[in-house]
DNA sequence: TATGAATGAGGCTTCATTCAT
DNA sequence: GATGAATGAAGCCTCATTCAT
């Protein structure tokens, strides 16, 4: 209402958006370098000078969806730290929802996420400070003391970001697989590792 | 003398070699589209023309630090296969020797596995291989009858691949861990997975 | 108003259509390749990029003016054909009307013809299909049975296209001749040849 | 002997011809803009400083062409005019065979005659000797006499270069008619014109 | 006589961006 | 809010030509 109530309705508003979202996928689609200004405008239906009403420039976009990915992420984290109250379920049991969480994000926003987690340089942070989080999960006192001694739970943390990326590159983008089947599958083999019969009976 | 027998020469040979090394650091670094000949030329200490003298194009030296890269990983993965009479070790350990060497490769071969691996279109594709390739190991009979039944090979390969990326980039290359350090990290987990205590006697 | 209705207009027809005459006259005075894009836009008093705003390339625009050529010269033979009522004039008189549209056409439009006729690789085509044009008028039936039998058509109507381009080129536009002139002068020639006294009165 | 007699043998002056040779049908075929000094070394089997240790220039070696061209060409003619002793001839016989004679030597020397007649700017001039040569001979009083009067010759001498020259690049090049015949065929147009009995009482 | 290696000069083209309306 | 027209800046590439051997 207070957002969105513009006064009448030639709507810029609209236009910006507009623009905003096939960006989005321009970007995610080519890059930054391959995606020019003249292809957004054209499929936007409106002129170059029209792009540089709503955005200072090529790059004040990218980082504007840069931001847009940071901050929906954000959200999404700090909804699931919310929901801390489960604490009968074990921390392998939460982690395999927060990675449902954010591959269905990841799923319901392709091109931001591709944006602000594969192709933008700012992904590089974002990835390192989601590794520092799983990092510092798997070191919470509670979980760690069921860890196996011989992993470096770095090493862990920043591979699993490795394997979500390219997770949902292949297997989530293609709709190949679900966000749930991925996170199950990444962390049963986290949890239990690839080898049968090793385990006995096991918690779970 | 030994190389080829010329007279002397201010030896052009050294001349592509150069660019072509300084090209790979460049491309490794800023990418491709950030990366200008200008600049190629100006750290070789030659004029544009020269470039041209060597490469037929930008794009070509692009491609053809690619077939570099992917040479040289081809080599490698050949040379492992020979190795295959380690019956006694697990295919696990086997893995694991590969790995080492795929990351050492990486570490000694870092702008070119960067762009071969990371910046390169073409590395969507080296990537898929790798993991066609593991899948296919793990499938392999006498791995896969130990294998947990629960876990999708293919979702393991791919995510796999996506750990080796993610920690080359955050481990190796920032000197944090050597490759075999990784290596056994990841097999590890792979293996047992983290959780303490689930196995018992184990095998090795 | 007349034109287009546009409200007002700083033109980039008018822009568009300015580097076009000014590129029609570079190309016929310099031939491509000393043809510089960067002569025309100073000609024209923009800059670079205007051009590629308008053509797409340099060839691009040669073309067009080859077209342009070929599209004009298409409507002269078309029309010339329509008046074809005239059937008391011989053959030979109707001919000469049509070389002199031809003529006053070089002579109206010499930019576009030097190009479209002499200097551009098409025309080869242009001058191969009117001589077949020619050839084909020659050997009409009507026409024919009136001919001097020992001359080869093919050749006289090669020779003709020959003798328009030069003349064009060494009469025409040099001011030195009007197109009447030398179609009149091409034609008696053909008709009767340089001898004296081997027609009688004829009816000129 | 003086000319060739050169020292040794490791015969430079077959390197200087060779390139010359090349360099000719290169700029035949390709007009001089289009031709490379890289082609025509690499066509020749030497490198570029080889190039100018024979010729200063691109430039250079092209007018040398050319004057090769004007050389050879007014040799023929002085030798033709050498021959003037056969007065019985009428002036159109004699037209006719110097017009062999060219036509001969065009074939002759293709490439040479491609760039000195067509391709280079000097052409121009050349023609307009041979149009001003051509005007001179038929106002010559005894041939003069006999001509019809309508007709401007300085246009009957123009027309017939261009006829000349379209000719050969059409009939004679491509080996469809030989030198003779299109002496012949010209000769008799010119001569008679193409009207069949026009000279008795005239038909029309 | 001949060459491997290198370059000065200059052309074409593209893009993000802005002015004036 | 929107646009038609235009541009500054910069990159890639090619060619004829020369240096040092």
């Amino acid at each position: 209402m207070a957002q969105r109530g513009r006064k009448k309705g030639s709507d810029g508003e609209a236009s910006r958006a507009l623009l905003l979202r096939i960006a989005a996928d321009e970007f995610a689609e080519h890059g930054y370098h391959d995606t020019k200004i003249s292809t957004i405008v054209r499929k936007a239906n409106v002129t170059q000078p029209t792009f540089y009403l709503y955005f200072k420039s090529k790059e004040a976009i990218f980082e504007e969806l840069e931001d847009l990915f940071r901050t929906k992420l954000a959200h999404l984290t700090m909804g699931s730290l919310v929901d801390e109250k489960f604490d009968d379920y074990t921390a392998f049991r939460r982690m395999e929802e927060r990675l449902t969480k954010v591959l269905q994000f990841f799923m319901d926003h392709r091109s931001l996420a591709r944006i602000g987690f594969c192709i933008s340089p700012s992904a590089a942070e974002v990835k390192t400070q989601m590794a520092e989080h799983i990092e510092a999960q798997l070191r919470e006192k509670s979980t760690a003391e069921h860890l196996y001694p011989n992993v470096d739970v770095g090493i862990v943390a920043s591979g699993l970001v490795g394997m979500i990326e390219r997770l949902a590159l292949t297997k989530l983008w293609t709709g190949e697989k679900t966000a749930p089947e991925l996170a199950n599958n990444i962390v049963t083999v986290l949890l239990y590792g690839l080898q049968r019969n090793t385990r006995v009976s096991s918690i779970e």
